[in-house]
DNA sequence: AGGCTCCTGTTC
DNA sequence: GAACAGGAGCCT
């Protein structure tokens, strides 16, 4: 479910709940929500909440260094990292509220006034996951390690080197997360619709002026959706629980067979790289 | 590159 | 019932 665009909306609307929170409990509900690297999420009790951040569609749990020296420094995490797949929310409920059916880990949390507060990973499908890590655990994961560069920091030169080395179809470039981290299904969609590409087309086939339009175009739709706090297309919520507005402006992303807003001839729904895919024949070449 | 898998819920 | 869904890893 969410790309880029939400993991940024939900870690712009958790960071203010949780920021110099203390971490009282952490618990597993379902043991195969947490990733096989991952340290004990009760090794997170005592720790406080620095900040929350977002790479690619990682969100992101910063943790101050330890208060008092029982913890030893190299088993303790500094960072907690969830992945979000499909259906993943997170949100702040309050004290005493009982764990869903669908909630996967549940953080108790003490703010610096003293009230408490609980942070539940809800995951209806399960695929998402959180890892409590230490840097050298970090980087034993692979999906980190391989992490593409962010693409609303990336470069021309840049981008278009990456694309000239690719030789499968544009979209499952747009897709993979080791040549740009962060983009999903929609906003590949929306972006190639907006730079008239089609998602077919050999990446390394673009001219350096359409290299330079892609990148344009995805940079504009990331803003854009960030700017209305992410698309809800059936589960998405950020962490106050609150739908995003993005699927109000999408041009082609669940539009098959509906008129081009460009053309007014109807858009196609095919699969590339084995994902639905909408895209207009007449507008992207 | 394409197909199958992990899950559960909704829609056709 | 079958198809499908914002993801991504594994297997030919």
């Amino acid at each position: 479910m969410p790309e880029l665009p939400e993991v940024e909306t939900v870690a712009r609307t958790l960071r203010p709940q949780v920021q110099e929170c203390l971490i009282e409990g952490a618990e597993v509900l379902r043991s195969g929500s947490l990733h096989p690297l991952s340290l004990p999420l009760a090794t997170l009790a005592g720790r406080r909440i620095a900040d929350v951040g977002r790479r690619g569609k990682l969100l992101l749990v910063h943790l101050a260094p330890p208060e008092s020296g029982r913890t030893p420094e190299e088993t303790a995490p500094d960072l907690l990292a969830v992945h979000l797949r499909m259906t993943g929310r997170l949100m702040v409920y309050a004290p005493g509220t009982p764990p869903g059916s669908h909630t996967r880990c549940v953080f108790d949390l003490r703010t610096p006034d003293g009230d408490r507060r609980r942070l539940f990973f809800d995951d209806t499908r399960a695929f998402g996951l959180v890892l409590a890590a230490t840097p050298e655990i970090l980087q034993a994961w692979d999906f980190w390690r391989e992490l593409g560069p962010e693409p609303l920091e990336i470069g021309e030169r840049e981008f278009a080197a990456l694309l000239r080395s690719r030789g499968a179809a544009l979209k499952a470039v747009l897709l993979d997360q080791k040549v740009i981290a962060g983009i999903g299904n929609i906003y590949a969609d929306e972006s190639l619709f907006q730079a008239g590409l089609d998602p077919r087309r050999k990446a390394s086939s673009l001219s350096p002026a359409q290299s330079r339009c892609l990148l344009a175009a995805l940079k504009d739709v990331l803003r854009r959706s960030i700017a209305q706090c992410g698309s809800s297309i059936r589960d998405y919520r950020d962490a106050n629980g609150d739908v995003g507005a993005f699927q109000n402006s999408f041009a082609v992303y669940g539009r098959g067979g509906a008129a081009c807003v460009r053309c007014g001839r109807p858009l196609q729904k095919i699969r590339v790289a084995g994902r639905a895919t909408v895209c207009c024949p007449h507008c992207q070449k």
